[in-house]
RNA sequence: GGGCCCGUGGCGCAGCUUGGUAGCGCGUUCGGCUGAUAACCGGAAGGUCGAGGGUUCGAAUCCCUUCGGGCCCA
């Protein structure tokens, strides 16, 4: 096994390419999964997608970290099943399609033919699960993509039966009037799920109801109320007031007006009238006011109910914040006002149609559309001057997800799942998950379903998964069906495919001798992801796979899944088998962009992954989004952070570029290393790896991918890259095959190897080029075992050792730099001053290391206390005591003191310094001196971490020599580089300075120079004969000559 | 209006679980190194850790209040 030399530049994209075409050709994910029977089995749920457009950002963040998280699994010896999945039916699709056939609405699908309706949705579902496919492989995804599991085959369909039938036997199936949120652009009942909020603006107006009068005692008297929604004033049927808030009866030029005391003000403030209280009384008074609907003589309404157009009581939705305290109440379009109004027995009245246009009961608005026509509501209450007030405000309104129609809410009979009966369970299975944060499960997901309310999962639309309620034309009996066969039994034929149009088709006979026709309605979508846990397995059709796999063991979504994923699963869960069907969830953010806001294509901000692809490859785009931040928190995009990955994957590959010239020069083969003694730094470097393996195992085992990330960058870049590879650099030069370049070779080697392995689950792409070339035994790096830590490798006091000297040695960089001495030039000697014992032994220990990378020619290590013996000491007289206490005398003792040896006046001063003034002993004590510490001008100092290092600047005419070949040996390395030669190269080199000192300096470092620019001939002179590619330096004050001429021999090798 | 999360030099983040000298990267600037590196190293400038209060000998970290952003809901 040879290693062959990489390619000097790293290009990820074509790399990726070509790794991706050698997994095809050779079945390598196959392989990974034929390598996997026999193993413990993990069940990793992939959470279905939709599939309708591309993907993006964030998509792409969750598929990769569901790659990363699985491969990591794979490899640490998990069977894991990794199907992926698609969420084909609802709305959006049929919006699509609706928008590609040119038609609007529903009448107009019903023309068209729902069965070419739903082929075209199935067949845009097909298309888009082919694009996403390819886009989310492209990103090095593994999944069994040819054989995924999608929420519109017969036997996912029959699974979402059998889970309706099993709530129907528990009784959680229920159908009644209920307000719900309607989409009138869709003509259905929208869940909660499928609204979104948004701000938009709205007619504000109040308007006087005015009171029938008992006697005429109440004429001209009026309850004040106000609303956002105008067109909901047709079906107003009572007014709401707070049994317990003061309400006042205020005299004004609009007649008496009854409002909440509290909100009086408005009044004058708002209504710009003046008004006097005439009398207060408690909300609980009101009750039974009898009222005019004021639009009562242009509509058709005719409640039924005795309440009907009084005040009625409420505490709970009543409040002071807004309004009057006096809350309009339409029965058929506010849940709220359903509640209520249903308390006082008010039959609900929903004058709107599935279109949101009005019925024949709104008499003359008959055919105007709700919202839209508020207007000519608002006009008619002007001219029968009951308005005293219209104005518009901005507000959150709720939309359908998908056509951003602003909802309406209608009165309609709906099927639901009763939540409320199942939620003390839910509650108890949210405890038995594992949630990636904790508080994603405890705080989060469990205050989401605490406030949950029955789940509407009836839709009246297309396409979607039929409800498989039959129900009986003549007695009304329902019946529920649980799977494909059971409906073919009783229907006694075969059924083509189980959605619309054709399972409508089918009639069942019913006991009563009539015939049960399904109910027109589909099933709301996240009930059919919600079943995905057994859907997938093919069950109940199906039980083999079931019986192995389930339940999930992992799955992982964004945030925005706790209403979602994580709760329809939940719940469906719990009407199949009784308990919640995954184990393990990791929660993730959202991305947004650079400035922290949403990406939306209206803000024109999105960043698409290929984009990031095409810069900097899938690799990068993977490391950056689980490097980024924590998983769970939200994602900022920032290009600047992508080039930080981008150049540290370039670092990675250099090294390995290094690694593999010279091994592959040196003809270097991994399993042929016998015994091997390895250095300090190669110790050092195999425990940092092993330590690090450590990190990445924890890291990667508690799902903070986010240090996992960290940790490998960190070690790419400080320890292989800054240090190791900057330590072993002269072993590798050395021709022979000397046991210490071996050993240099065999670290790196591991190394990179396990490096490659725990880079893996991130990088696939490039640890796979590397793995393979470096002579990985299998066919591929995902085929390898995760790498066990060598805890025998790791020393931790090595480790420290290490950091001690690299700190010393960067504290040496900086006191060079203070006197301007470059690194090339050696020192003559370095002092250091340890702050610690351990620092001192760390130091010892590394002694020769610091000395060669410090470039000193002689290193003395201090104890901690021990003073630099050069060190000056002054001691610096202290005025402001010497003067007070000895008058006079203190000028010369001022004077006395400055010529004093300072370290001599320091050791006495504890008991007493004595000087000798005009023959008079005089004490001198601590507080009459301050001593100062002056590093001598041959010194230059720094302090750091560890303590403090002194170096001694004095150039000898060894350090001369030295410095001055290796600024030649420099310029001539960079001479054989932009000639582009071979790192084998042999060489002429002819160098010439004037100054006759230094040429004979250079020529005692004849062989240093030789050697390391690989001269065979070497020639300094003042004057030499030059070729033509003479260039000419600057050294100091020095200009120098040099050429080199490259030896034919050379292209023999 | 409510729940959850986030807020740390110009920018992006770590540190917060378990209180003890505020750290990294990018950017700026000055200097240096380099036969793996269009890479890198060192110095400098730059922070009242969103704000206010509390607990404590000591708070970026724990608690309360408040402001701004995100997601979800009303």
């Amino acid at each position: 096994m040879l290693i062959k030399q990489a390619e000097k530049e790293l290009d990820l994209k074509s790399l990726e390419e070509r790794v991706q075409r050698s997994w095809k050709k050779n079945k390598i994910y196959e392989k990974s999964k034929a390598a996997l029977r026999g193993k413990p089995k993990y069940y990793f749920l992939d959470g279905p997608p939709y599939a309708s457009g591309a993907i993006h950002l964030g998509t792409a963040w969750n598929k990769i970290l569901k790659d990363a998280v699985v491969r990591y699994l794979v490899m640490k010896g998990c069977n894991v099943r990794r199907q992926a999945g698609w969420d084909c039916h609802g709305l959006p699709i049929e919006v699509k399609v609706e928008e590609k056939l040119g038609i609007k609405n529903k009448k107009e699908i019903e023309e068209l033919g729902v069965e070419r309706f739903v082929s075209e949705c199935k067949k845009w579902a097909n298309q888009h699960i082919k694009i996403m496919s390819s886009q989310f492989q492209r990103l090095g995804v593994w999944m069994d993509w040819s054989q995924p599991y999608t929420t519109m085959k017969d036997e996912y369909i029959e699974a979402a039966w059998w889970t309706i039938k099993k709530a129907y036997e528990k009784n959680l199936l229920a159908k009644y009037l209920r307000v719900v949120t309607w989409c009138p652009r869709c003509e259905t009942a929208l869940a909660e799920a499928e609204i979104e909020y948004e701000d938009r603006s709205d007619p504000s107006i109040y308007v006087k109801f005015p009171l029938l009068g008992q006697g005429g005692s109440r004429r001209s008297e009026y309850l004040l109320i106000w609303t956002t929604t105008p067109w909901t004033l047709i079906g107003n049927l009572a007014v709401m007031v707070h049994p317990d808030f003061e309400y006042v009866r205020a005299k004004t030029a609009e007649g008496i007006l009854i409002l909440a005391k509290e909100l009086a003000h408005i009044l004058k403030d708002k209504l710009s009238l003046e008004y006097e209280v005439i009398e207060t009384v408690k909300g609980s008074q009101l009750e039974g006011l009898r009222y005019k609907n004021p639009l009562g003589d242009v509509i058709n309404v005719k409640p039924r109910s005795k309440n009907a157009y009084t005040v009625i009581l409420s505490s709970e939705f009543v409040t002071l914040g807004e309004g009057t305290g006096c809350v309009h109440c339409a029965p058929g379009h506010g849940p709220e006002d359903f509640e209520v109004g249903t308390s006082y027995g008010i039959e609900p009245l929903c004058p709107v149609d599935e279109r949101g246009a009005f019925t024949k009961e709104a008499g003359k608005y008959q055919g105007l559309t709700v919202k839209k026509d508020d207007e000519v509501v608002i006009n008619d209450l002007k001219e029968k001057k009951v308005l005293p007030l219209s104005e518009t405000i901005t507000h959150r309104y709720g939309h359908c997800w998908r056509c951003k129609t602003p909802i309406i809410y209608r009165a309609t009979e709906q099927w639901f799942i009763k939540i409320s009966e199942i939620k003390d369970e839910m509650l108890r299975q949210i405890e038995r998950v594992e949630w990636v944060p904790e508080w994603a499960g405890s705080a989060r997901f469990r205050g989401w379903v605490e406030n949950a309310r029955d789940w509407t999962i009836s839709r009246q639309r297309y396409w979607g998964i039929p409800l498989p309620i039959w129900v009986c034309e003549n007695c009304s009996s329902n019946e529920v069906i649980g799977s494909k066969k059971e409906l073919e039994k009783k229907a006694k034929l075969k059924v083509k495919e189980l959605h619309k149009p054709y399972a409508d088709k089918i009639r069942l006979p019913c006991k009563c001798g009539g015939k049960k026709a399904r109910v027109p309605d589909v099933i709301d979508v996240w009930f059919d992801s919600g079943v995905a846990a057994w859907a997938s397995l093919g069950y109940p059709s199906e039980t083999r796979e079931f019986e192995t796999w389930y339940p999930a063991d992992f799955i992982t979504e964004g945030h925005d899944q706790t209403r979602g994923w994580f709760y329809s699963q939940l719940g469906c869960g719990i009407l199949a088998f009784g308990e919640v069907p995954y184990r393990r969830v990791l929660m993730h953010g959202f991305t947004l962009d650079e400035k922290g806001e949403k990406m939306s294509k209206s803000l024109g901000n999105v960043v698409q992954p290929e984009e990031v692809i095409d810069k900097y490859g899938a690799e990068v785009l993977r490391f950056y989004v689980l490097w980024s931040n924590k998983p769970w928190d939200d994602l900022r995009f920032s290009w600047e952070e992508v080039k930080v990955i981008a150049r540290m994957f370039n670092v990675f590959w250099n090294a390995y570029v290094f690694a593999t010239t010279y091994m592959g020069i040196d003809k270097f083969d991994p399993g042929k290393v016998k015994k091997i003694s390895y250095k300090l730094e190669d110790g050092w470097i195999l425990s940092r790896l092993n330590s690090l393996l450590k990190e990445v195992t924890e890291s990667f085992d508690k799902l903070h991918i986010n240090s996992t990330a960290r940790v490998l960058q960190e070690f790419i870049l400080e320890d292989l890259s800054r240090w190791y590879i900057a330590l072993i650099r002269p072993r590798t030069w050395i021709e022979k095959e000397a046991p210490e370049k071996l050993s240099a070779y065999a670290a790196l080697h591991e190394v990179l190897m396990k490096l490659a392995i725990a880079l893996a689950p991130i990088a696939p792409h490039v640890t796979e080029e590397i793995y393979r070339n470096l002579g990985g035994k299998k066919a591929s790096i995902h085929l390898e075992r995760w790498v066990n830590v060598n805890e025998k490798a790791i020393d931790t006091q090595l480790e420290e050792d290490m950091k001690v000297a690299r700190k010393l040695i960067e504290a040496v960089a900086c006191a060079r730099e203070k006197r301007s001495i470059k690194r090339r030039w050696p020192v003559l000697k370095l002092i250091y001053q340890p702050n610690s014992k351990e620092a001192k032994s760390s130091a010892e220990r590394l002694i020769e290391l610091v000395k060669f990378q410090a470039n000193a020619l002689e290193v003395e290590v201090l104890s901690p206390g021990e003073e630099f013996k050069y060190l000056k000491i002054k001691a610096e007289p202290n005025l402001s005591t010497l003067g007070p206490e000895f008058k006079e005398k203190a000028k010369k003792i001022i004077e006395k003191l400055k010529t004093l040896d300072g370290r001599a006046v320091r050791e006495k001063i504890k008991e007493g310094y004595v000087v000798d003034i005009d023959r008079e002993k005089i004490t001198i004590s601590e507080r009459h001196v301050n001593f100062r510490e002056a590093v001598p001008e041959r010194y230059s100092e720094a302090t750091f971490e560890f303590g403090k290092v002194y170096i001694d600047t004095e150039k000898t005419e060894e350090i001369l020599a030295r410095g001055y070949a290796r600024e030649v040996v420099r310029r001539i390395q960079e001479m054989r580089k932009q000639q582009n030669l071979n790192v084998e190269a042999f060489i002429e080199a002819n160098v010439e300075v004037k100054d006759e000192e230094i040429v004979e300096l250079l020529k005692g470092q004849k062989s240093y120079i030789s050697t390391e620019t690989r001269a065979e001939k070497l020639n300094i002179s003042t004057k030499l004969k030059h070729a033509a590619n003479t260039r000419e330096w600057s050294i100091g004050e020095n200009k120098f000559l040099i050429s080199i001429i490259p030896l034919s021999r050379n292209t023999v090798r």
